[in-house]
DNA sequence: GTCCTCAGGTCCTCTGAGGAGTTGTACTCT
DNA sequence: AGAGTACAACTCCTCAGAGGACCTGAGGAC
């Protein structure tokens, strides 16, 4: 006989679960207002101070917004943790420093672990961020070749860490990096070091994939510092 | 002229303060059996429902868990972020491995940047860290040898990110690494790693530095695959 | 155009009541 | 005496009503 431990849910944890639901599927994005307390208990079938606890946890996980007399807000379609507010607050030089060490391991675990699917992919990321042009587009395919590249190293705890990462760096560090007008020179040898990390992962040599990827990652870093 | 923004703090908010502070001062230590909501609403001078949507605040942090008619208690002195959550369900082995991306590099930075505050403090872990015997005592000289090394690193961010790890490594790895009874040929090539380790950093000598690293960490690793 | 007033909507807070679950104790039965 | 049961006290959970504090926008006064 197995016996499954009965596990009760709350109604605050359901209205929790229910508007995590609601915010994280996009039915409500950033931004919406919601209905107000009694409309909304009304909604998710729950009493008011029911309804109002929910509410309070999603503000505490950083979801939602209170404004007293104004309303309730969505303001993150994704639970905001303490390491987030921690990366935001930091330095983006430092922040920047640790997404290195994590890529640098991630390039040498990805020339010893590619399969052939990472390689295809990888191919057609690097041919995708030669043929973007410039701006917004080449940013976008570049951070798609780096993803690829954790991805590579087929260690699902690095993969969350680095998306982490990325996702903090996007929203402190975007104007700095954009705003560097990158001469044509500079463009080329960071093309060259994109070619040169690609090379070595579907070669399988870790040591080259390592140099790769300081020579891509280094000169950022040199400009933030 | 400076103006600084007015702010509204509601009394859940300050419940929810307050709270915290008992919890993280070490008032209400982990395992703690929160007072009944009526009591502890009076204790908090706020009324019962403001009170529960503080403590809802708190579960939702993972500071609290409250139990349908037994009480609540408190079950963490830290917030508990979905980062840990996910290094906590994460495989200890891919856990270790980005511990290990992260020492690599704090390793070679810090034998970029260690002052000489950095060197005595390391060269009297190092020696607290030989003369420490066996079992736990080690474990903990080890642990404060390597916190040591990733200070050196001057970088917050990577210190912080790297105590989570240690902490969520200690909490799910700590039997696995403690069991392994290892042989004294082992220890010795450990503890000469650890000097290796300091030699380099003394010596301001990065690629050494990240050997050494590697040479510590990577049996561990190898037990954890 | 600027400022004031005000009404309507919102969240905040308190309180009382009843429901549901847990736990320890006293009691009963064997 | 030991095992099992019944129960009381305690807990958190949920609901609902009422009043307060606050924000926003509309409309009027200047």
């Amino acid at each position: 006989m197995s016996v499954r431990a009965v596990h009760h849910t709350s109604l605050v944890e359901k209205a929790v679960a229910e508007l995590r639901r609601l915010i994280g599927d996009g039915e409500w994005p950033v931004g919406t207002k919601l209905p107000g307390e009694v409309e909304l208990s009304r909604l998710l079938g729950v009493g008011r101070s029911t309804s109002r606890e929910a509410v309070r946890a999603l503000i505490a996980d950083g979801q939602l917004r209170a404004q007293h007399g104004s309303g309730t807000y969505v303001v993150s379609a994704t639970p905001v943790s303490e390491f987030d507010r921690t990366l935001r607050r930091g330095r983006v030089a430092d922040v920047y420093e640790v997404r290195v060490a994590l890529e640098v391991e991630a390039g040498r675990l990805a020339a010893l672990r590619r399969t052939p699917d990472d390689i295809a992919a990888l191919r057609a990321a690097l041919a995708a961020r030669d043929a973007a042009s410039t701006g917004p587009e080449l940013a976008e395919a570049d951070v798609e070749l780096h993803r690829l590249v954790v991805r590579a190293a087929h260690n699902p705890v690095l993969d969350e860490v680095f998306t982490t990462f990325l996702g903090a760096l996007r929203a402190t560090a975007a104007s700095v990096i954009a705003d560097d007008r990158r001469s044509p020179d500079q463009d080329d040898r960071t093309a060259n070091a994109h070619r040169a990390l690609v090379q070595a992962i579907v070669d399988g040599d870790p040591d080259a994939a390592v140099a790769a990827t300081r020579q891509n990652l280094d000169p950022t870093l040199a400009i933030l510092r």
